[in-house]
DNA sequence: TTTTTCTTTGCAAACGTTTGCAAAAAATTT
DNA sequence: AAATTTTTTGCAAACGTTTGCAAAGAAAAA
């Protein structure tokens, strides 16, 4: 086999070979009308032929800016983990596809919580114009440094009081407080709430479900409170012993989808019926929400949504404009986890349709079925 | 607020600050024993201050190679799903790491797999060094032509006949042998194989599936097979046909957990007890498998052997060295939807230690729980 | 002190593009 | 045919680094 010669074929060699010189072609691949329209219509073909493309390198470095947006997920440097929030890594994927559509590569860090100045470096050192933050992440405070020394960066999540970054998210506190409201609708009293309100996020939620209680004239009970972790496998422990320990609930209210399906597995393992004993609604709406058994009422958190939301946000960050905090649609998905009526038995049509709308509890709440 | 000055601190300016020229700080940044100890301490020191990181752009073009590796992703144009296989998202975790390990950058991209040319453009224009593809993609012909243009590539999946690029993968044909010899020797006699034969990885776990039932003096009954797709919600259409249709079946061997979980999902809502009337194989052993209840038997397939291994593949890619293939270890997780053994009634410590090891088929097997 | 050696620094040329400016070529008008 | 305008091209300077080479400075040897 002949070695190959391995220097990349480049503007000059185009240039060369078309016989004009390398701002010609330059100006041709650009797609310039300064170019005689003959003239361009060669150089892209012998482009193509030579199977050419620019050096977005040198491209960059001579326009003085990239194509480039960060995406980074926390990595506790404890645990070896692969990314482990179903929610986050859907995320990713509605995130990649916001980008590649709006023509920016994507750029994919983790990065260890202790170092997050590792998160401004990435902007500095040039690799992304910008940074998306996903992830549960503690220190919100260092996010906020960063973002005052002039990263641009856009986090999901809650907007915290003195935030000066972007920031996309649910309507935390409305979506607590639906979930709450759909399960005091079907006659749930004991209403026990999963989630660590250490975070922002889950605190509004906190919020939502107490304001729901107590708009029905109930309190909150402390012994119906678990501070179940998002991580699975300590959310797994928390809820065993939860479960193990405390029975005295009639539905659940998890604050992630993951939880939810955990407590429903325990519960059944538990020899617990969801929903007859216990009916169980989760957040996020992820695609599992629909794939367990029974399938999961869950808080719609819009992902496609939240990507270009996320998007725009960093741009304009980039852009120099004042932090803003987009709150997306926030509904209520109801399904079979929170539902009354008996689950229907086997229907020889594939499409399982329910019947019976059990209870639609105010406008934003819809029925979904599969499609 | 005082205007920030837009440009951003480079080298000059800490050339100017210390007084050198921008040579010694290059060199003393690069750590280089050129520069006299105390300067290069005074400029590294300086440089942190002024939270200056050098240009990876201007470093990648003067150096002529780049620091970061593209991970693909299949988009097929049709459908506007996010990534769906949680298989794919979850490798993409794990490649994250690896990659962030080794000091590479990832840069994450969906390609439509009708435009696979798209794959030989990340690397002409120096986007990246090379490529890492992952996902199921129909034209792995198109793969090859790639790698044959010079294309550092390194591909998931089964090695094809003739294929010039580099592939990691789990040992499909041992994986589909494992599955099934293992539902054998807890008496299944009718052990349906679900999964779309028309993918290479899929056909060789058939035939380690063919293979197991030979062994045992049964042969292949074309009644137990279904081309159940990879995709969530096609898979769930085809497989509710299918239960609708088909009850003559004592046990599953599904090519995806995905799969498993909907088939134990609709073999619950028709009344049908997992593993009692039907036992149930996945593969891949996602994270999921542990959280569903009951808890799913699988085809483990390491993620970060397999995410390490890329990442090598693609770099000795690069470096010109000829393709091969890794085949990763692959072995059976047993899990409570193929245990014969009742499933333990909530025990009060948390950590479920199964006690009864029903059946060990062979060595490559092991029997897992919850941590 | 002068010469020699060794250490530390700076100059200037690359890396592959884009683009302002001016020159060349072509088309139009006089 | 000359003068003017319009279209098309090329020159050369940037963008922010790294590095071979030579020069300057310091230390050692003569």
């Amino acid at each position: 086999m002949a070695k190959p010669v391995a220097t990349r074929t480049q503007m000059i060699d185009l240039a060369r070979i078309a016989g004009v010189s390398v701002s010609t072609v330059s100006r041709a691949l650009a797609g310039s009308t300064l170019v005689k329209h003959e003239t361009r219509e060669r150089i892209s073909d012998l482009a193509r032929t030579m199977r050419y493309s620019v050096n977005v390198g040198a491209q960059n470095l001579r326009l003085g800016h990239s194509q480039t947006v960060a995406v980074v997920l926390p990595k506790s440097s404890n645990d070896q983990q692969p990314v482990s929030d179903p929610f986050f890594i859907t995320l990713l994927g509605a995130l990649a596809d916001a980008l590649t559509m709006r023509g920016y590569d994507m750029l994919l860090t983790r990065i260890d919580e202790e170092k997050m100045d590792d998160i401004e470096n990435i902007v500095t050192s040039g690799r992304a114009l910008g940074v998306i933050v996903i992830g549960q992440w503690l220190h919100h405070y260092s996010l906020a440094s960063l973002a005052r020394h002039g990263a641009p960066i856009a986090v999901w999540g809650a907007k915290l009081p003195g935030s000066t970054y972007f920031t996309v998210g649910s309507d935390n506190r409305l979506g607590g407080r639906l979930a709450t409201e759909h399960l005091l609708s079907i006659g749930r009293r004991k209403i026990m709430f999963l989630g660590d309100t250490r975070l922002p996020e889950v605190a509004l939620r906190f919020e939502g479900y107490r304001d729901a209680l107590i708009a029905a004239g109930q309190m909150v009970t402390p012994g119906l409170t678990a501070a179940v972790p998002f991580e699975a496998t300590a959310a797994r422990r928390a809820l065993s012993d939860l479960i193990a320990h405390t029975t005295d609930f009639d539905a659940l209210f998890a604050t992630s989808d993951l939880i939810a399906v955990t407590a429903i597995a325990l519960l059944t393992a538990h020899g617990l019926r969801v929903p007859k004993d216990v009916a169980v609604v989760g957040y996020d709406d992820l695609a599992l929400a629909s794939h367990v058994h029974p399938t999961l009422s869950s808080i719609r958190q819009p992902m496609a949504e939240a990507s270009v939301a996320l998007v725009d946000a960093v741009l304009a960050a980039k852009a120099g404009q004042p932090a803003t905090a987009v709150t997306l649609k926030t509904e209520l998905v109801i399904r079979e986890s929170s539902t009354l009526a008996k689950v229907p038995k086997t229907p020889k049509v594939p499409n399982v349709r329910k019947s019976k709308p059990a209870a639609a509890t105010r406008a934003a709440t819809q029925i979904r079925s599969r499609k």
